[in-house]
RNA sequence: UGCCCCUUAGCUCAACUGGCAGAGCGUCUGACUCUGGAUCAGAAGGUUCCUGGUUCGAUCCCAGGAGGGGCAACCA
């Protein structure tokens, strides 16, 4: 067949999974379109290492006039919550994607112990009634065959009146398990008996109540889930690939035909960041960050707290693929494709950070003049332009100033001059400092002959500058995000310390007092803009309100000025 | 004393199952010249972990070896 398809240059390249997944459509080997499903547990918010699940399979679902559901594989009643149904359904929406079907496998209960029944009148399930540290002990290790529990013989009667009493709730929590009936020895520990239902007796499912007493394995429920939805293909993470075995045992001992088969992918890690549910729990209920959607959080809601666009992680996830190889990306992949996703979209805008008072000795006291300034560059295929006061006192940042600087700086210091962006070239006369030497305003004269736009405007200056009118721009917060955590790997710390013992400290460092151009003041919250020459921000939709504007940084531009320094 | 997965450019990763090995970042060079800490373009860069085998042809298939990772939760 791929002799009679003709190679089209213009066709995506395809991962492995869409290979398989064509090619099942290719063969007709399910009888019907491919079905896939994205199956979170409701007991934390969804996070970059979901959001690349989601785009593959919302993605194949799309690309294959497939269809995809929405599946919580809520089996577990001490950890789920209401909350957390809530925000995933959100964050997937916020993505882009639309589910066919939302679907809970706490609706499967009543399924699943028919088959769990099923399974022991077939004599391939038995209700053990050992400890759980004998059934640990019991099961061997990965080098040696495992001790067949005493209860393993059991007949089916006993074994049909024990079930039904656990779901009863005849017996309190560990007394008794059901599990499938393989084999002790079995080379994959997986399939050593793997245990089917356990007793939860006193819990109080988020949706189901108290109504039931027993509730099944993620081994029990899953492939028998996607089954009942008559899934084709179920993706997962690598490290599920030993339960493979159990979940083809299980969807053909239960009858299924032309049941779903699962094919692995490798989980996404991200540097300087944690990816997992149970770790980012901890940064929210140890206070190392405000919440889920703290922007510092790599969580669907804090990245968009933060002002990332969904089309960039949806870029993102195309990026980095998807292989059966464990694939630790690098923060700077991430960051370019949201800086690659905001070039294009948002406008500039002027802000100084770090304030730096500048009096222009020549410019006539009390005078105003109107720059108009362009919100993209010559090489974004969008037009736009405002006005920008121009006054006697500026603001520039203190980075941009250098007193005693090195070769290549390009920006002002005492005797040079430097552009101010769509306005007037200036030159620096003489520094004022305080008491302690501390430099508190630049005293410069302009060239009225070099206002941008004007006729004499093209003369040659190294450096452009951005600015704000001290009597014009708005007091705002800038809240500067850095990566979490100050290392590549968190886990990698010395013996008997945790991921925490890598936290950055500089995570999160507030400006309380910046200066931004006049022309933002009444944008809504979360618009999103470039400071020209420092990064890209969005005003905080909680926190920002007119008098009072908070941005977030979402990423700094390309810094090749740090490289330069590194360089020596 | 097991079973399974992985090893490709400086780095992080792709490569549609046998047909000239690709991308991002980084590096270098150039362009624009009012973001010079932005943006854009081009280039350099590979013994595809090692050793054998099969084949006209191997990153891909087979055997052995070395290194890394997953599996022994009544979590998912």
């Amino acid at each position: 067949m791929t002799d009679a398809t003709p190679l089209d240059a213009s066709a995506p390249r395809r991962d492995f999974i869409r290979e398989m997944v064509a090619d099942d459509v290719a063969t007709g080997r399910f009888g019907r379109a491919p079905a896939t499903r994205f199956p979170p547990e409701p007991n934390g918010f969804l996070h970059m290492g979901h959001a690349k699940s989601i785009c593959l399979n919302f993605g194949i679902a799309k690309e294959f006039g497939g269809s995809c559901n929405l599946r919580f594989d809520d089996t577990n009643p001490f950890t789920e919550d209401m909350k957390y149904v809530e925000s995933i359904k959100r964050d997937v929406q916020w993505l882009g994607f639309r589910w066919d079907h939302e679907y809970y496998a706490s609706d499967y209960f009543e399924q699943l112990y028919a088959i769990a029944e099923a399974l022991v009148q077939k004599g391939k399930a038995y209700v053990d009634s050992q400890t759980e540290e004998e059934i640990r002990v019991n099961r061997g290790t990965v080098t040696s065959p495992g001790t067949p529990s005493p209860y393993r013989t059991r007949s089916v009667e006993e074994n049909l009146d024990l079930l039904r009493r656990m779901r009863a709730g005849e017996f309190p929590d560990g007394a008794h398990v059901l599990r499938a009936k393989i084999d002790l020895a079995h080379p994959n520990m997986i399939m050593r008996d793997p245990l089917l239902l356990r007793i939860r007796r006193e819990a109080h499912h988020y949706r189901r109540g108290s109504t039931w007493k027993i509730y099944p394995l993620y081994d029990f429920a899953h492939g028998l889930s996607d089954a009942i939805e008559g899934i084709t293909r179920s993706l997962c993470t690598l490290e599920f690939k030993d339960n493979r075995d159990i979940y083809d045992w299980l969807v053909a001992e239960a009858g299924f035909t032309n049941p779903p088969t699962q094919i692995e992918f490798a989980r996404l890690e991200l540097d300087y960041t944690v990816l997992s549910k149970r770790k980012l729990l901890r940064l929210v209920n140890e206070g190392h960050v405000s919440g889920w959607d703290d922007p510092r959080m790599p969580t669907i809601a804090g990245l968009r707290r933060r002002g990332v666009r969904p089309e960039a992680i949806r870029a993102f996830a195309e990026v980095i693929g998807v292989a059966r190889k464990d694939a630790r990306v690098e923060i700077a992949t991430f960051e370019h494709a949201v800086r690659d996703d905001l070039n294009m979209e948002v406008p500039r805008r002027l802000a100084v950070l770090n304030p730096l008072k500048v009096i222009l000795t020549n410019f006539p006291e009390g005078r105003v003049e109107q720059l108009e300034a362009q919100d993209y560059p010559h090489d974004v295929p969008k037009t736009g332009t405002r006005t920008l006061p121009f006054g006697r006192e500026l603001y520039i940042d203190r980075d941009d100033f250098m007193e005693d600087p090195p070769k290549k700086f390009f920006r002002l210091s005492p005797g040079n001059e430097v552009r101010l962006r769509f306005g007037y070239i200036i030159k620096c006369d003489s520094v004022v400092k305080d008491a302690t030497g501390a430099i508190v305003e630049l005293h410069c004269s302009y060239d009225p002959e070099t206002r941008s736009g004007g006729a004499n405007s093209d003369r040659k200056v190294k450096g452009t500058i951005h600015w704000v009118s001290a009597a014009h721009a708005l007091s705002c917060e800038i809240r500067l995000y850095d990566r979490l955590f100050s290392q590549p790997d968190p886990d990698d710390v010395p013996e008997g310390q945790d991921f925490l013992a890598a936290l950055n400290p500089q995570s999160l460092v507030v400006i309380a007092d910046a200066k931004v151009e006049p022309t933002v003041g009444n944008d809504p919250v979360g618009s999103r803009y470039q400071f020209e020459r420092t990064g890209y921000f969005m005003s905080d939709v909680e926190d920002s309100r007119p008098g009072h504007l908070v941005f977030n940084r979402i990423v700094g531009l390309r810094d090749s000025w740090a490289k330069e320094l590194k360089k020596g």
